[in-house]
DNA sequence: CTCAGTGCAAAAGCTTTGCATAATA
DNA sequence: TATTATGCAAAGCTTTTGCACTGAG
């Protein structure tokens, strides 16, 4: 069986230049984590993927965003919530906002990585692989509602 | 009962600062998360307690690091573990470096709050409450182990 | 054809909650 | 004494795992 959907051939060829199998189902996990500018959960990423691999389980989104995270496909992040989200790694360099009002995740580019990397990891002998600046407090909106 | 002990009763007077009431569970549980360099799960802190307070409960330790952080006592720091990790609060900004390798947690300060916070905080119009920088990597003898 | 990947169900963490009991103010 | 907090047990969520079956290479 061959899925044919706008940009999953293209991350089939993503999945074998990895060295791994290219299932539909990496394929499809892989196109909505790309396509979706959010940051999604597991069970949001699943939720989704049903509508067109309505067999598909929970595990192996689980096993496949693993598999993304550590084959650098995908990051993840951690907000308040005690679950993760992931999003597709990106080039540019970014950070994170989050809202305590209304949940609203908002992110900016910050030029921090190749100063701080510079500087922290000299004074602290660390070989640094990932910086991630979460900050959190009111968007604009939630900012009115409070006063 | 009164529990005798260093600092507790110091604790005592924090709590009773905040309107509520001053447990012996409270006092101990704040007790040690100020002693403690690190920065500790709920289970940790639900081991070590046991020790002075045997009887003591694993929901009363969440529901106290809960109201703690509510309260500001304490900080959640988000690990690439599912789990949070908690630290007293301290007055100084600092950042965390997580060792891939051991596990490992570094402290260090850096002044990010003020540049950044007002730089950004324009840009977005959002009001920062917080920053959490978070950086993963390898320490000094995990550097040299995997070569 | 072979072995990696999947689905299902069950288990394993971590965290929260309901309720009767105990302790604080 | 009037609440508030606790302990226990049970439930809730998120995530992982075992195993037989399926599908990619």
């Amino acid at each position: 069986m061959q899925l044919q959907m706008k940009g999953i051939s293209k991350n089939r060829t993503t999945l074998n230049a990895t060295g791994m199998r290219a299932t539909n189902q990496r394929a499809l996990i892989l196109d909505i984590i790309r396509k979706e500018q959010g940051h999604l959960d597991a069970d949001e990423v699943y939720r989704q993927a049903r509508k067109k691999l309505p067999l598909l389980s929970l595990s192996t989104v689980y096993r496949t965003l693993r598999l993304f995270k550590k084959l650098d496909l995908v990051e993840e992040i951690h907000f308040d919530e005690a679950h993760h989200h992931y999003e597709a790694k990106q080039a540019t360099e970014h950070h994170h906002l989050f809202c305590l009002g209304c949940g609203k995740v908002v992110e900016f580019t910050y030029p921090l990585s190749h100063h701080v990397k510079r500087n922290i990891a000299e004074a602290e002998d660390f070989d640094i692989i990932e910086i991630e600046m979460r900050m959190t407090g009111f968007c604009p909106k939630c900012c009115q509602d409070r006063q």
